[in-house]
DNA sequence: TGCGGATGTCTATTTCCATAGACAATAACG
DNA sequence: CGTTATTGTCTATGGAAATAGACATCCGCA
């Protein structure tokens, strides 16, 4: 057997949803050239546009024609793609605790005094009610 | 170019590696018999062997010989990767922020309104000093 | 003492991902 | 109208990951 393709978008699809979600419908070049920007480093044409194409048809954008070229829109949400990743770090590296997953985050570097402040603001606050 | 290596590890070897936190120092046949009872599959020997000489090379694994065998044990800490990948996902999914990650988690059906309370009660209770 | 089981090495296969070139079609422009 | 730029398709390459077979050893036991 060989390697099982990536439950969730791989970085480079990662990179251009997000391009999707901020820049809204665009066309291949100005995918181009946002990935481009935002990973200080040059990537062709052909190669955008068959990602996009990969990405199409596993449902993660939408494609729509626009005269001889296409424009692509996301097809997922950021907050599904997200629940989507993070479920699954949750159930593969914390073995569903959230606890645990939670308390990481609260040893780790990336969160100082202040941010453990406002985490603690926004559990507190956020009483029920979040997803309807 | 080609497909940058995971910076972290791959799905294989975090199961190898949460079977030898568990288990402590294993033998290669005894690293298989889990592998194949956790994943409900078997696998061969041989590429459980393969699979540790490569996380070996890669720093994330022990191997020491006894014998004409080795004994494999890990070489990081079940808390190490954990911070690590949930870093790496905090920065690419996430941009950063600790609350975006939390409330994305709050809203997840992956935790209900008890688990809520545990995880308001567990920030409110650990006010100060998680690393040291 | 010779054979079977256990073990490591080396090599191979398959699939996925990242990337891009060759080519064709077509639109635009002078 | 003819040439150039734009755009999509098709095909290819290189490397990583997952998997396993062929082979050589070597230990223990009948």
């Amino acid at each position: 057997m060989a390697r099982p393709p990536s439950r969730y978008p791989t970085e480079l699809e990662l990179q251009v949803l997000q391009i999707l979600w901020q820049g809204g419908e665009s066309s291949v070049m100005s995918v181009r050239d946002a990935l481009a920007q935002q990973r200080d480093r040059d990537i062709a044409r052909t190669s955008v546009v068959t990602t996009l194409n990969v990405m199409t048809d596993k449902g993660l954008v939408h494609r729509r024609q626009q005269g001889r070229a296409y424009l692509f829109s996301h097809a997922v949400t950021q907050d599904e793609v997200s629940q989507g990743m993070l479920g699954d770090l949750l159930d593969r590296v914390f073995d569903g605790s959230a606890e645990a997953l939670l308390l990481n985050l609260l040893d780790s570097e990336h969160v100082d005094d202040e941010e453990h402040r406002a985490l603690r603001r926004l559990i507190n606050r956020k009483r029920r009610g979040g997803k309807q």
